[in-house]
DNA sequence: CTTGACTCCGTACAATGGTACGGAGTGTAA
DNA sequence: TTACACTCCGTACCATTGTACGGAGTCAAG
């Protein structure tokens, strides 16, 4: 039997089965049509890929509705390009963004790390001293 | 009156009032006590400061779990000072990973911005593909 | 051709992170 | 000194994001 089963595709994309049927529901992935022979859905390897990047995006922030954007990108000429283009840039600056936060917090967690010790390395004392003290301004 | 209240409070962190209350709760941030002479509790700035620095640690998928790990971490005398600092290097792995992720779906991005306008860039339609096209493994 | 594991689907329950409400107290400006 | 806005606190409610359950169907190995 080579359909990849549900449980299989959750299984390799690192969810659970109930949170693919989840996704189906609120239309971030499509749901792979029951085959006519009857028997199980046969899922896509594009839709593993899909259940990794939800995964993924969500571990950075994103919520279920800004991931159901970045899906929808499209580089398509049926869709409005410079419309898909403002989308994709307001998304890019936000990935910006979330970056140099992240940027910051790593100096501060690394000025953290440094500081303990006690030898003399008079920093900050908690991370948000770390980063205050940090600010470049 | 130069009381800072727990509404200035709520206002310079961008959050609600009633969310300052709920980390309250879940030990987050400290509540300042009811000055002994009557009247309301007076915030001060360190407790913008942590309102701060949950809200944007959020935007960054982190749990309020999470959050509390972090704010946990203090180079001080009095802690297990290697305790802290292995915490520390695993949230600075993780604050790594999530910034290397993000790299990928900025790359991402910018790929499909360029290959919007049609010309030639057979590049990838979806972020997905877009994200898959790039594997430098 | 039976047994055990898995699918399918609908519905119900749960954890996280807030948000709203109501009634009593407090501060302040007219 | 009164009106109005704000605090305080407990409790209830809410949206998001899953998770669990149960009963009927399907598959595949022995």
């Amino acid at each position: 039997m080579r359909t990849m089963t549900i449980s299989k595709a959750a299984k390799q994309a690192g969810t659970g089965i109930e949170t693919v049927r989840f996704y189906e529901r609120r239309g971030l992935i499509t749901q792979p049509p029951k085959p006519v022979a009857g028997g199980f859905r046969d899922y896509p390897p594009e839709t593993v890929s899909r259940l990794r990047f939800i995964r993924e995006a969500q571990e950075l922030g994103f919520s279920l509705n800004e991931i159901a954007e970045l899906l929808s990108l499209r580089a398509d000429p049926k869709a409005n390009c410079a419309h898909v283009q403002s989308r994709a840039e307001a998304k890019l600056a936000e990935v910006r963004r979330k970056i140099e936060r992240l940027q910051d917090i790593g100096t501060a967690l690394d000025r953290l790390i440094a500081a303990c010790p006690g030898k003399g390395a008079l920093g900050a004392c908690s991370i948000i001293e770390s980063l205050e003290s940090g600010q470049t301004s």
